[in-house]
DNA sequence: GTATAATGTTAGAATAGACTAACAAAATAG
DNA sequence: CTATTTTGTTAGTCTATTCTAACATTATAC
Protein backbone atom coordinates (compact mmCIF):
# COMPACT_ATOMS: atom_id res chain seq x y z
CA UNK A 1 0.00 0.00 0.00
CA UNK A 2 2.31 2.91 1.05
CA UNK A 3 4.85 4.01 -1.73
CA UNK A 4 7.93 4.32 -1.91
CA UNK A 5 10.39 7.53 -1.99
CA UNK A 6 10.58 6.89 -6.14
CA UNK A 7 6.89 5.76 -6.71
CA UNK A 8 5.96 9.19 -4.53
CA UNK A 9 8.38 11.67 -7.19
CA UNK A 10 6.73 10.07 -10.80
CA UNK A 11 2.95 11.20 -8.88
CA UNK A 12 4.39 14.04 -7.90
CA UNK A 13 6.15 15.02 -11.24
CA UNK A 14 3.21 13.85 -13.43
CA UNK A 15 0.69 15.92 -10.99
CA UNK A 16 2.46 19.06 -11.69
CA UNK A 17 3.52 18.35 -15.40
CA UNK A 18 -0.23 17.85 -15.80
CA UNK A 19 -1.70 21.40 -14.53
CA UNK A 20 0.58 23.17 -16.43
CA UNK A 21 -1.81 22.03 -18.99
CA UNK A 22 0.10 19.89 -21.65
CA UNK A 23 -0.11 15.91 -22.19
CA UNK A 24 2.14 14.23 -19.48
CA UNK A 25 4.74 11.94 -22.03
CA UNK A 26 8.08 9.95 -20.72
CA UNK A 27 10.10 12.18 -21.75
CA UNK A 28 8.98 15.55 -19.78
CA UNK A 29 8.90 13.20 -16.39
CA UNK A 30 12.46 11.99 -17.12
CA UNK A 31 13.29 15.60 -17.80
CA UNK A 32 12.17 16.89 -14.85
CA UNK A 33 13.30 14.25 -12.74
CA UNK A 34 16.59 13.93 -14.30
CA UNK A 35 16.55 10.36 -15.30
CA UNK A 36 16.71 8.70 -18.66
CA UNK A 37 13.20 7.66 -20.30
CA UNK A 38 14.40 4.27 -20.07
CA UNK A 39 14.40 4.49 -16.39
CA UNK A 40 10.51 6.55 -16.43
CA UNK A 41 9.23 3.90 -18.89
CA UNK A 42 10.21 1.09 -16.12
CA UNK A 43 8.98 3.50 -12.99
CA UNK A 44 5.82 4.29 -13.90
CA UNK A 45 5.08 0.42 -14.73
CA UNK A 46 4.02 -0.30 -10.89
CA UNK A 47 2.06 2.68 -10.51
CA UNK A 48 -0.07 1.87 -13.55
CA UNK A 49 -0.58 -1.72 -11.78
CA UNK A 50 -1.62 0.04 -8.70
CA UNK A 51 -4.22 1.52 -10.76
CA UNK A 52 -2.69 5.30 -9.30
CA UNK A 53 -2.11 5.68 -13.47
CA UNK A 54 -3.21 4.63 -16.85
CA UNK A 55 -1.26 4.92 -19.82
CA UNK A 56 -0.86 3.12 -23.81
CA UNK A 57 2.21 2.20 -24.99
CA UNK A 58 2.88 5.72 -26.74
CA UNK A 59 0.28 7.73 -25.46
CA UNK A 60 0.25 10.59 -22.85
CA UNK A 61 -0.13 9.11 -18.93
CA UNK A 62 -2.83 10.60 -16.61
CA UNK A 63 -3.42 9.65 -13.04
CA UNK A 64 -6.53 7.73 -12.38
CA UNK A 65 -8.67 9.49 -9.58
CA UNK A 66 -6.89 6.99 -6.67
CA UNK A 67 -3.51 8.95 -8.32
CA UNK A 68 -4.77 12.45 -8.18
CA UNK A 69 -5.97 12.01 -4.77
CA UNK A 70 -2.10 10.07 -3.58
CA UNK A 71 -0.32 12.53 -5.62
CA UNK A 72 -1.95 15.43 -3.84
CA UNK A 73 -1.42 13.83 -0.35
CA UNK A 74 1.96 13.97 -1.59
CA UNK A 75 2.47 17.32 -2.57
CA UNK A 76 1.08 18.50 0.56
CA UNK A 77 3.38 16.43 2.53
CA UNK A 78 6.08 17.77 0.76
CA UNK A 79 5.08 21.34 1.66
CA UNK A 80 4.46 20.79 4.82
CA UNK A 81 7.92 19.36 5.24
CA UNK A 82 9.72 22.41 3.11
CA UNK A 83 7.34 25.32 5.16
CA UNK A 84 9.10 23.72 8.73
CA UNK A 85 12.89 23.49 6.72
CA UNK A 86 12.24 26.07 4.98
CA UNK A 87 10.37 29.16 7.40
CA UNK A 88 11.39 27.80 10.75
CA UNK A 89 14.65 26.32 10.43
CA UNK A 90 15.69 28.55 7.49
CA UNK A 91 17.35 25.70 5.56
CA UNK A 92 19.82 26.49 2.87
CA UNK A 93 18.07 26.42 -0.44
CA UNK A 94 20.54 23.50 -2.04
CA UNK A 95 19.33 21.27 0.53
CA UNK A 96 15.58 22.40 0.69
CA UNK A 97 13.99 19.84 -1.81
CA UNK A 98 15.89 16.88 -1.72
CA UNK A 99 15.45 17.12 2.31
CA UNK A 100 11.75 17.78 2.44
CA UNK A 101 11.36 15.15 -0.94
CA UNK A 102 12.95 12.62 1.31
CA UNK A 103 11.63 12.66 4.74
CA UNK A 104 8.06 13.34 3.48
CA UNK A 105 8.34 9.59 2.86
CA UNK A 106 9.32 8.89 6.25
CA UNK A 107 7.06 10.31 8.06
CA UNK A 108 3.88 8.88 9.07
CA UNK A 109 0.59 10.74 8.96
CA UNK A 110 0.59 11.65 12.33
CA UNK A 111 4.09 13.23 12.53
CA UNK A 112 3.31 14.87 9.60
CA UNK A 113 -0.31 16.02 10.85
CA UNK A 114 1.85 17.20 14.16
CA UNK A 115 4.59 18.66 12.17
CA UNK A 116 1.83 21.02 10.35
CA UNK A 117 0.16 21.72 13.57
CA UNK A 118 3.62 22.99 15.08
CA UNK A 119 4.86 24.79 12.19
CA UNK A 120 1.44 26.54 11.45
CA UNK A 121 1.14 27.45 15.02
CA UNK A 122 4.82 28.76 15.18
CA UNK A 123 4.32 31.10 11.99
CA UNK A 124 1.08 32.47 13.28
CA UNK A 125 -1.10 30.92 10.38
CA UNK A 126 -4.75 30.54 11.02
CA UNK A 127 -5.57 27.36 8.71
CA UNK A 128 -3.48 24.03 8.97
CA UNK A 129 -1.78 22.67 5.86
CA UNK A 130 -1.60 26.29 3.85
CA UNK A 131 0.89 25.88 1.12
CA UNK A 132 -0.77 22.31 0.06
CA UNK A 133 -0.44 22.64 -3.43
CA UNK A 134 2.08 23.05 -6.24
CA UNK A 135 1.77 26.85 -7.12
CA UNK A 136 3.32 27.40 -3.99
CA UNK A 137 0.05 29.70 -3.28
CA UNK A 138 -2.42 29.02 -0.03
CA UNK A 139 -5.27 27.39 -0.49
CA UNK A 140 -7.46 29.34 0.81
CA UNK A 141 -6.27 32.96 1.00
CA UNK A 142 -3.99 32.33 -2.69
CA UNK A 143 -1.59 34.41 -0.45
CA UNK A 144 1.94 33.17 -2.23
CA UNK A 145 4.22 31.71 0.57
CA UNK A 146 7.29 34.15 1.73
CA UNK A 147 10.43 32.07 1.33
CA UNK A 148 13.27 33.17 3.99
CA UNK A 149 16.70 34.25 2.56
CA UNK A 150 19.83 32.43 4.00
CA UNK B 1 31.94 9.36 1.00
CA UNK B 2 28.60 9.39 2.68
CA UNK B 3 27.18 6.71 4.16
CA UNK B 4 23.50 4.43 3.67
CA UNK B 5 21.18 4.46 6.20
CA UNK B 6 22.37 0.81 6.30
CA UNK B 7 25.47 1.40 6.91
CA UNK B 8 24.67 4.16 9.48
CA UNK B 9 22.84 1.80 11.67
CA UNK B 10 25.46 -1.21 11.46
CA UNK B 11 27.74 1.48 12.75
CA UNK B 12 25.36 2.78 15.53
CA UNK B 13 24.35 -0.86 16.51
CA UNK B 14 28.27 -1.42 17.25
CA UNK B 15 29.03 1.43 18.61
CA UNK B 16 26.17 0.54 21.19
CA UNK B 17 26.97 -3.45 21.86
CA UNK B 18 30.25 -2.42 22.44
CA UNK B 19 29.27 0.18 24.83
CA UNK B 20 27.77 -3.12 27.03
CA UNK B 21 31.19 -4.48 27.66
CA UNK B 22 30.65 -7.36 25.72
CA UNK B 23 32.31 -7.97 22.31
CA UNK B 24 30.78 -7.22 19.35
CA UNK B 25 29.77 -10.51 17.21
CA UNK B 26 27.61 -10.85 14.61
CA UNK B 27 24.99 -13.09 16.02
CA UNK B 28 24.57 -9.78 18.70
CA UNK B 29 24.51 -7.44 15.72
CA UNK B 30 21.49 -9.46 13.82
CA UNK B 31 19.75 -9.10 16.90
CA UNK B 32 19.55 -5.62 17.67
CA UNK B 33 18.64 -5.39 14.03
CA UNK B 34 16.24 -7.73 13.55
CA UNK B 35 17.81 -9.22 10.41
CA UNK B 36 19.52 -11.99 9.54
CA UNK B 37 23.42 -13.33 10.82
CA UNK B 38 23.89 -13.72 6.79
CA UNK B 39 22.63 -9.97 6.03
CA UNK B 40 25.05 -8.10 8.68
CA UNK B 41 27.77 -10.70 7.77
CA UNK B 42 27.26 -9.23 4.38
CA UNK B 43 26.29 -5.47 5.21
CA UNK B 44 29.31 -5.31 7.35
CA UNK B 45 31.86 -6.30 4.67
CA UNK B 46 32.00 -2.63 3.01
CA UNK B 47 32.47 -1.00 6.10
CA UNK B 48 35.71 -2.96 6.86
CA UNK B 49 36.80 -2.04 2.91
CA UNK B 50 36.00 1.65 4.10
CA UNK B 51 38.32 1.43 7.34
CA UNK B 52 35.31 1.79 9.94
CA UNK B 53 35.59 -1.51 11.17
CA UNK B 54 37.59 -4.16 11.73
CA UNK B 55 37.70 -7.96 12.02
CA UNK B 56 38.97 -11.02 11.10
CA UNK B 57 36.79 -14.17 10.44
CA UNK B 58 34.43 -15.67 13.53
CA UNK B 59 36.62 -13.12 15.44
CA UNK B 60 34.97 -9.68 17.08
CA UNK B 61 34.36 -6.61 15.46
CA UNK B 62 35.83 -3.48 16.42
CA UNK B 63 35.41 -0.09 15.40
CA UNK B 64 38.72 1.69 13.69
CA UNK B 65 38.92 5.55 15.37
CA UNK B 66 37.34 6.71 11.81
CA UNK B 67 34.41 4.12 12.97
CA UNK B 68 34.70 5.49 16.64
CA UNK B 69 34.01 8.58 15.53
CA UNK B 70 31.55 7.93 12.63
CA UNK B 71 29.57 6.31 15.13
CA UNK B 72 29.38 9.20 17.17
CA UNK B 73 27.79 11.49 14.68
CA UNK B 74 25.65 9.09 13.50
CA UNK B 75 24.42 8.85 17.43
CA UNK B 76 24.54 12.69 17.93
CA UNK B 77 22.33 12.99 14.09
CA UNK B 78 20.02 10.17 15.58
CA UNK B 79 19.49 12.12 19.11
CA UNK B 80 18.95 15.43 17.76
CA UNK B 81 16.26 13.95 15.20
CA UNK B 82 14.76 12.25 17.63
CA UNK B 83 14.98 15.36 20.72
CA UNK B 84 12.62 16.99 18.40
CA UNK B 85 10.28 14.25 17.52
CA UNK B 86 9.72 13.70 21.14
CA UNK B 87 10.40 17.14 23.06
CA UNK B 88 9.07 19.02 20.09
CA UNK B 89 6.20 17.42 18.07
CA UNK B 90 5.69 14.54 20.48
CA UNK B 91 5.56 12.06 18.27
CA UNK B 92 4.08 8.74 18.61
CA UNK B 93 6.49 6.34 20.75
CA UNK B 94 5.66 3.70 17.41
CA UNK B 95 7.15 5.89 15.17
CA UNK B 96 9.66 8.07 16.88
CA UNK B 97 12.82 5.40 16.66
CA UNK B 98 12.27 4.84 12.81
CA UNK B 99 11.49 8.07 11.64
CA UNK B 100 14.35 9.67 13.69
CA UNK B 101 16.60 6.87 12.29
CA UNK B 102 15.60 7.53 8.75
CA UNK B 103 15.94 11.08 8.90
CA UNK B 104 18.92 11.60 10.36
CA UNK B 105 20.60 9.70 7.63
CA UNK B 106 19.08 12.68 4.78
CA UNK B 107 19.45 15.28 7.02
CA UNK B 108 22.76 17.88 5.84
CA UNK B 109 25.57 18.88 8.13
CA UNK B 110 23.53 22.73 8.24
CA UNK B 111 20.49 21.36 8.58
CA UNK B 112 21.26 18.88 11.24
CA UNK B 113 23.08 22.04 12.90
CA UNK B 114 20.02 24.01 12.54
CA UNK B 115 17.29 21.41 13.88
CA UNK B 116 19.97 21.42 17.04
CA UNK B 117 19.82 25.21 17.86
CA UNK B 118 16.47 25.31 17.18
CA UNK B 119 15.13 22.22 19.44
CA UNK B 120 17.80 23.46 22.30
CA UNK B 121 16.78 27.30 21.97
CA UNK B 122 13.09 26.29 21.54
CA UNK B 123 13.59 23.40 25.02
CA UNK B 124 15.71 25.97 26.80
CA UNK B 125 18.69 24.47 27.08
CA UNK B 126 21.83 26.01 27.20
CA UNK B 127 24.02 23.64 25.38
CA UNK B 128 23.89 22.63 21.71
CA UNK B 129 23.44 18.76 21.10
CA UNK B 130 23.26 18.09 24.66
CA UNK B 131 22.07 14.51 24.15
CA UNK B 132 24.39 12.91 22.08
CA UNK B 133 25.25 10.20 23.84
CA UNK B 134 23.95 6.58 23.35
CA UNK B 135 22.35 6.43 26.63
CA UNK B 136 20.50 9.08 26.86
CA UNK B 137 22.47 11.59 29.16
CA UNK B 138 23.13 14.72 28.62
CA UNK B 139 27.25 14.53 28.50
CA UNK B 140 27.57 17.88 30.08
CA UNK B 141 24.94 17.74 33.09
CA UNK B 142 24.46 13.85 32.78
CA UNK B 143 20.80 14.60 33.20
CA UNK B 144 18.77 11.58 31.55
CA UNK B 145 16.63 12.99 29.28
CA UNK B 146 13.20 13.67 29.64
CA UNK B 147 10.41 12.12 27.22
CA UNK B 148 7.19 13.23 26.64
CA UNK B 149 4.19 10.80 27.14
CA UNK B 150 1.10 11.10 24.44
C1' DG C 1 5.35 11.22 -48.76
C1' DT C 2 9.73 9.89 -47.60
C1' DA C 3 14.02 11.11 -44.67
C1' DT C 4 15.25 12.70 -40.36
C1' DA C 5 14.47 13.72 -35.77
C1' DA C 6 12.23 13.01 -31.61
C1' DT C 7 10.13 10.02 -28.60
C1' DG C 8 9.14 5.53 -26.49
C1' DT C 9 10.33 0.68 -25.45
C1' DT C 10 12.98 -3.40 -24.46
C1' DA C 11 16.75 -6.13 -22.83
C1' DG C 12 20.38 -6.63 -20.02
C1' DA C 13 23.60 -4.89 -16.32
C1' DA C 14 24.67 -2.67 -11.90
C1' DT C 15 24.00 -1.46 -7.00
C1' DA C 16 22.35 -2.01 -2.35
C1' DG C 17 20.33 -4.62 0.87
C1' DA C 18 17.68 -7.93 2.48
C1' DC C 19 16.49 -13.13 2.37
C1' DT C 20 16.92 -18.69 2.64
C1' DA C 21 19.42 -22.86 2.63
C1' DA C 22 23.41 -25.27 3.24
C1' DC C 23 27.64 -25.70 5.25
C1' DA C 24 31.80 -24.69 8.37
C1' DA C 25 33.84 -23.49 12.66
C1' DA C 26 33.81 -22.81 17.51
C1' DA C 27 32.01 -23.39 22.00
C1' DT C 28 29.77 -26.20 25.39
C1' DA C 29 27.88 -30.29 27.82
C1' DG C 30 28.36 -34.62 29.34
C1' DC D 1 37.26 -35.96 24.08
C1' DT D 2 33.38 -36.66 21.31
C1' DA D 3 28.36 -35.06 20.37
C1' DT D 4 25.52 -31.32 20.18
C1' DT D 5 24.50 -26.61 19.97
C1' DT D 6 25.65 -22.14 18.78
C1' DT D 7 27.72 -19.10 15.83
C1' DG D 8 29.65 -17.57 11.44
C1' DT D 9 30.08 -17.93 6.38
C1' DT D 10 28.95 -18.68 1.60
C1' DA D 11 26.21 -19.06 -2.43
C1' DG D 12 22.45 -17.89 -4.72
C1' DT D 13 17.80 -15.42 -4.96
C1' DC D 14 14.82 -11.33 -4.74
C1' DT D 15 13.25 -6.39 -5.05
C1' DA D 16 13.73 -1.69 -6.23
C1' DT D 17 15.78 1.52 -8.97
C1' DT D 18 18.77 3.21 -11.81
C1' DC D 19 21.70 2.86 -16.12
C1' DT D 20 23.30 1.99 -21.32
C1' DA D 21 22.61 0.36 -25.80
C1' DA D 22 19.78 -1.07 -29.27
C1' DC D 23 15.62 -0.90 -31.44
C1' DA D 24 10.71 0.64 -32.58
C1' DT D 25 7.37 4.03 -33.29
C1' DT D 26 5.59 8.54 -34.08
C1' DA D 27 6.10 13.27 -35.50
C1' DT D 28 8.22 16.80 -38.33
C1' DA D 29 10.49 19.01 -42.25
C1' DC D 30 10.67 19.95 -46.71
Amino acid sequence: MSLTNSQEEYLKVIYLLKSTGNEVKVTAIANKMNITKASVNNGIKNLKEEGLIDYKPYGPIELTEKGNKTALKVIEAYDIVKLFLNDILGVDSNNLDKEATNIKTILSDDTLNKLARYTNKELGLNELKCYNIANEKCIKCSKRKQVVKD
